[in-house]
DNA sequence: GCAAGTTAAATGGTATACCAAATGCCAAAC
DNA sequence: GTTTGGCATTTGGTATACCATTTAACTTGC
């Protein structure tokens, strides 16, 4: 029930804010900190042994992200994902993922193609050859350089927040039987369109890949609360 | 080129953060505080005739808004928003807008397609009148119950801090002729998809309505810069 | 014994104090 | 005159102190 954290490392010479924000979000994210918990700021900086400013800032920034929620004079609790939060997540990547692929494909160097081309042959390798967490890594890689080449840093950076909540938060080992061979298939479509610098069919075939990514993530997860 | 702030008043039991960021974003927005500026916190501090701990965390919360950037060891400075952010900015809102009203069509109620169908004439009935301001807020409006029908909380404080960036960074007469008969035949498209819950549609047509305000929009801001 | 009022502890918001890094200016040395 | 070293100022990051509000417990009166 009660959290406890170690004193914080002062060596490295980024802010606190963030380190405490790190630590926090991870600890949310890993279910260290249930839902409905209730942080207190003067509590933490105890455990940190820190003061409470940086406390401070890391859990505003916590609040902006939903992590936790804000209620007046009562403090900041965690919040908690329901069903229904996971699936409004997995619905705003998909349209993101789409429409990032279609500004992609205006903007896609051969170079970065070439790197695609090779890491979707990796994948499937590696996922041939069992070795589940290294696809699962390059998968991440692949679609890293598709959001790159997009180079527009709003989508992208709304992309890497809403992957780490999908990923972290929920642990799900993510391979329901068969999908990576979807998952092959659709690479390639995306791939091709991309190559065409084809926008409105990179956006169709990267909004299939997402909603069929977040089927198969909705299947493997077994959602107990509403 | 300098800035300066009356001081706060401290009769509403708001915090001062709250203040201090409206403040200042309302500043950036309306260009009185023009990009590149640099932002110190005691000097808005003291204009504001506060201490530095609620600036520091209304800064905060631009610079996670993209609003001034955080240059280490040189202070925040106000953000330029170039065409291609701006193209951005209408890229997201297109995905969003599609998305909440697809969402929409799935659980909006009778009463909600009422209030639509009363709005979309009286927007209209005002345009012909002459009544532009208040055509422009009964749009506002209009898109609102959508938002709000979609009951998807993430989905819409993007959408409503996006409408924010595009309509008050921008003074635009948001008012290209012609414009508003097509809005009318649109937000129609969009109501009748709604009713018949047919969510596809809905995104379809959402996704149109917003693509032509964007690209009318892009023709009667004349850009400069990059 | 129960209820109401008062007080003490908890907690978040704000102000202020302190510190470290960086920048710029001034003086001294060449 | 130029360059270099050092000091002062600026500025953001962090710590701490103070205050207001709320909650809860305890006491006192019925």
């Amino acid at each position: 029930m009660a959290y406890h954290f170690a004193p914080i490392k002062l060596d490295d010479r980024g802010h606190i804010r963030d380190s405490v924000f790190a630590i926090l979000r991870n600890a949310i994210l890993d279910k260290k900190l249930e839902p409905g918990q209730k942080l207190v700021e003067r509590t933490i900086a105890e455990q940190l042994g820190i003061s409470r400013t940086p406390v401070r800032e890391a859990i505003n920034q916590l609040v902006l992200e939903r992590l936790v929620t804000h209620i007046p004079r009562k403090g900041v609790v965690v919040s908690g994902f329901s069903k229904a939060d996971i699936i409004e997540i997995l619905a705003i990547r998909t349209s993101l993922e789409a429409l990032i692929c279609s500004i992609a494909a205006t903007k896609i160097k051969p170079r970065d193609l070439k790197r695609l081309e090779s890491l979707a042959k990796q994948i499937t390798e590696e996922h041939g050859k069992g070795n589940f967490k290294k696809s699962n890594q390059l998968n991440d890689k692949f679609h890293e350089i598709i959001y790159k080449a997009a180079e527009s840093p709003r989508v992208y950076s709304f992309l890497y927040t809403l992957h780490e909540y999908i990923t972290k938060f929920t642990q799900v080992a993510y391979s329901k039987p068969g999908r990576w061979e979807e998952v092959w298939v659709e690479h390639n479509e995306i791939i091709e369109a991309l190559g065409r610098h084809d926008s409105s069919q990179a956006e169709v075939v990267a909004k299939r890949h997402a909603e069929n990514s977040s089927k198969a993530f909705l299947q493997m997860a077994n959602w107990e609360k509403d």
